[in-house]
DNA sequence: TTATAATATTCGTATAGACGAATTATGAAA
DNA sequence: TTTCATAATTCGTCTATACGAATATTATAA
């Protein structure tokens, strides 16, 4: 029944491709590339071998879709990350940067006998300290907030989540940390300056400019 | 300051190394290769490779050793080892036999903040769930209880610990765990019938037998 | 001491995963 | 349509990790 062996570098790989999917269409090998940190050839090579095992199809025109098989190993180590950055914040304390670097080492290694019991010990969690919904047999609805860049200046929000492609991103995870920009928190949209690329925010008495691209990857209400 | 990147099977190298080393002098590649379960040639070049990375050192006859450097590796995964067997075991409800297989896959994955943090949600355990100590600052003393297959007929002893070799026998670990032979449990021996390869055990008012090859790997008080 | 069993070593081979350099497509803009 | 930037592809190379088969080297026992 199950998959004979998938090495981490595979389905880190098939993960990378389900959470582009998620953001930008069409997915193709140079942006998995790009989000991998692989070269050309690399990927190239790679993806002839996940085509070849049946993870992927590459289509006309050379967008790269999932197969079932392959959108299920995606949403496994998915659900396995989540759950495994909410152990390391609410059980072990780490913050949230470190939970998601931590995270990425360790959904590897979990059994999806550990993955059940760890969701039955953290209370069947439905989001990530980030925000972001884990997948499950509920198959969350994922129906996403607004991108923080489209709010207009003067409007306040609310803080939804940081996206996937925001999370592999630490610079911008400490920078948010540092201003307490968490899910949940109220935020004031001061100004927004296209032409500069970058915007005006308030939260709490804490005002600071944030850049109109690192804005696109948090999500509000 | 930290060692470049180890490999899973570097690392699980250099523990098993340690392990035998602990049990049975002196360890030559043979007896490592069957420990991880690799053919003679797999073992000679990956013992090269541990070699000129200055883990080990081969001496006349053969000898295996790990350095300093090698040592330092062996006893940290280790440590991770049974501190996540802990995890497993009293925060996740996993068994014995279970709790060992998961943590031999995320031993690897576990840095040493989320080791220290493990320990100290889990109130600085000083034994794994099957009795064997915990490497760490305080470097336990490791006097090691007397082998069961020592203990005279008619002698009751306590249960210590399985030895690192007997907890890599899943069929062994299954037998202790179905027959409630754990550490701190009261064990009566009945019989010892070295010619049969066989002692008979008495724990509450079950009777049964036990290899006396599978006795030496459970040491008693 | 010699035969045998256990070990170690060498050699050829394989796969996953990575690189860089060079080349060939291909799609969008001029 | 031609050009140019972006992509894709091919090729040669590398390391870690595995195998098996064959050969050499030791050790141990008769």
């Amino acid at each position: 029944m199950e998959q004979p062996k998938l090495t981490p570098a595979t389905e880190d790989y098939l993960k990378a491709i389900y959470v582009l999917g998620e953001e930008v269409e069409p997915v193709i090998a140079a942006r998995v590339a790009d989000e991998m940190g692989v070269s050309p050839s690399t990927m190239f090579s790679t993806l002839r071998r996940l085509e070849r095992e049946g993870y992927v199809r590459v289509e006309r025109r050379k967008e790269i879709h999932l197969t079932g098989k392959g959108r299920k190993v995606a949403e496994g180590i998915l659900r396995r990350h989540y759950l495994t950055e909410r152990l390391l914040t609410d059980l072990l304390g780490l913050d949230w940067v470190k939970a998601h670097q931590e995270a990425h080492r360790l959904e590897h290694a979990i059994s999806s006998e550990v993955e059940e019991r760890l969701a039955k010990l953290l209370h069947h969690p439905t989001t990530c300290p980030h925000g972001n919904p884990i997948p499950g047999k509920g198959f969350s609805s994922r129906r996403k907030g607004l991108p923080l860049d489209r709010v207009p200046a003067g409007r306040e929000v609310v803080l939804e989540s940081i996206t996937e492609g925001g999370e592999r991103d630490s610079r911008l995870l400490g920078f948010l940390q540092q201003h307490h920009l968490f899910p949940g928190v109220r935020v004031q949209v001061l100004d927004v300056a296209p032409s500069l690329g970058i915007m005006s925010l308030k939260v709490g008495r804490d005002e600071f400019s944030l850049g109109i691209e690192a804005a696109k990857k948090i999500r509000v209400r």
